[in-house]
DNA sequence: GTTGATATATCAAAATTTAAAATATTCTAA
DNA sequence: TTAGAATATTTTAAATTTTGATATATCAAC
């Protein structure tokens, strides 16, 4: 049985992939590092490169391969079809949910 | 591969369920029933009952058989060990990631 | 020229999740 | 009054997902 906290941020990471998406376009090692600052969790290369592939398979982002030096990236971007997924995550916030997610998010005195 | 809202409401279960339990004791089929008022998302006998036992082998919870007519309910309360991993939760949306999540969390226009 | 970081990809093994079935009690509507 | 739905818990096999490992290649620093 894995850890409370690590279960939350492995949950976190596809629509977490999808915001960063949304910031502008990002190539995997990008988003593992860019994952890795944010939650302090590694996303790994393993996790990350199917779900770009996959994402790219269901039309919610579109890959270009560019160059930089004489190294290949696939550079991804979110199309019209993933900033709509995007935007349902956001609608998913309107639920009941929000207020416990407010509340984990308020400040809390320790004991 | 599982639809992204899915994905993070399924990691939002466990601390959900903790959450839930520093509310006030309850019993598996009342976290099942509250987990999918709070997110839409049917909570799993399969996954609650084996995740209670857990909280509990692991010092998080403590069960207590209550008689409720005739029927038998096995309430769950969090110990203080519980009680500390749910602030270590807290203390976790103080990383930078409370940024991404309050964006989310923030209204939005739609296209 | 060797090491560590950057960058992408795949697959078998390991772990987790789901679906299903088993069991039993209580409530409700016909 | 009884049949069916809802409540309540548990376990297991099957399905799915994740991890760890491995492979490949470029680049910068030493």
């Amino acid at each position: 049985m894995v850890d409370v906290i690590d279960a939350f941020l492995h949950g976190l990471q596809r629509p977490l992939v999808l915001w960063l998406l949304s910031k502008g376009p990002r190539h995997g090692y990008e988003l593992i590092k860019e994952v890795e600052r944010l939650t302090g969790q590694k996303l790994k290369p393993s996790m990350v490169y199917p779900l770009l592939h996959w994402l790219e398979d269901e039309g919610f982002a579109v890959s270009e391969w560019i160059k930089k030096g004489r190294r290949n990236l696939r550079c991804y971007r979110l199309t019209e079809k993933g900033e709509s997924l995007l935007r349902k995550v956001h609608g998913f916030f309107r639920k009941p949910i929000r207020g416990v997610i407010a509340d984990l998010l308020s400040e809390r005195k320790e004991k």
